[in-house]
DNA sequence: ATTATCTATAGATCTATAGATAATGC
DNA sequence: ATTATCTATAGATCTATAGATAATGC
């Protein structure tokens, strides 16, 4: 179910049985991502991905049925990353002892370094929604599992949180952050302080506006 | 010096001398508008912008250079509005006796009236200052000068503010309601909360967070 | 007599395929 | 003998122009 909805009628290739096809096609999809970041999909024609990716057209649309593949191979990539990532860091046990500040801090930190080192990532994957509308569930779908298995690692400490409605207040500081996120990350928003700010002062930042809305009761960080 | 930069090298037309100019120019960028916005510019060829605006392509051309002269002439006509729009809004008599909650309130309000009147707002600009990188200051310079008038608006007000810093927090405020709104109308971001509430509740709720993170003073709105 | 509009099309890309050659796996 | 790669190119768009005709302003 998970493993590649559309190989079959779209073929980003039946897994290469040849090992330099592997490479191939990673080094096309590594191509395509840092393009289609950089100047869209559109204007980023199937020749431009096979220079980057230094190999013929040839080559590539024996890889990829076209550059619709392409694409929707890029979000296949991701959304297994995501996910797996997402598995790693959101264990139950991983949190044992941490406070509503420290998760929420970890998690801020967590999405600099993911934006830091992927930024064509959201890119990539809205490109491919807006080619392949049957997958337009599937990215938020993702997203919104990690974010509710975070809520949950929230709730389990709902004792440190002063708000009247926990329930509410811990989906709603999510959004903010990710929304917080998102102001100074996407190029495409217009710089603000939040764009100047150094990674330290945006995460103290944040963390502070996070524990006031939640009225956190603890403000002391068990960790180091 | 503010008008057109490109008339010029780039022509967007010498303002019509004729009437019908000035019609089909504007039903050319209104089309162009909405086209950009729903496809993006690169997908959106110059023949569809012609039919929806119910010319031919060479009536077009003769009012546009070419096709990026469509797209500067849209982020112009943007910009033009956007200036009026802030001036009227932002004067100050206009806010005599408000706090900063009503303030805030009707930005908000206001905010979402024209993200829901011009969605194509925003990517129209954008696309102009890709294709122009030499307009990329302009937008944010507006948008900038727009912010730093609210902040004054605020800051005349600082006797409400309970937060240390007013200056700080007061920018700060700004940069996290626009980010709220633009995770809420912004197409490209994902659905969460804060797209599902209901206009009045999304409202209510990021004064509420605005005015914890203020720590203001007055919680009762002077005016009806 | 200047400006706006139209149709038709030249020229430039860009996608995707054909067909031939080289490299690997059994 | 199956898979990967290459070069060359057919066919489909898409941008922008030429050149001829219709509508307005002085």
């Amino acid at each position: 179910m998970t493993s590649s909805l559309w190989q079959s009628e779209l073929h980003w290739r039946r897994e290469g049985r040849q090992d330099r096809a592997h490479k191939t096609q990673n080094r096309v999809l590594d191509a395509a991502e840092a393009l289609f970041f950089e100047q869209g999909y559109d204007a980023t024609s199937v020749n431009d991905v096979a220079k980057k990716a230094k190999c013929s057209i040839g080559s590539l649309y024996h890889h990829f049925r076209d550059k619709k593949a392409i694409a929707l191979a890029l979000f296949d990539r991701m959304t297994r990353e995501f996910e797996l990532t997402m598995k790693e860091a959101l264990n139950r046990d991983r949190w044992e002892g941490a406070t509503i500040a420290d998760i929420l801090q970890e998690f801020i930190k967590f999405s600099i370094l993911n934006n830091k080192a992927r930024p064509g990532f959201k890119s990539a994957a809205l490109e491919a929604v807006r080619l392949d509308p049957s997958l337009g569930d599937h990215f938020p779908k993702m997203q919104h599992r990690a974010n509710k298995q975070l809520k949950a690692l929230l709730l389990a400490r709902r004792e440190e949180i002063g708000h009247p409605d926990p329930e509410f207040a811990s989906g709603y500081v999510l959004d903010l952050l990710i929304a917080l996120l998102r102001a100074r990350f996407d190029p495409h928003v217009q710089k603000t302080q939040l764009t100047r700010f150094s990674d330290d002062k945006f995460t103290e930042q944040a963390l502070a506006l996070a524990g006031s809305f939640l009225q956190l009761k603890t403000n002391g960080k068990t960790k180091t």
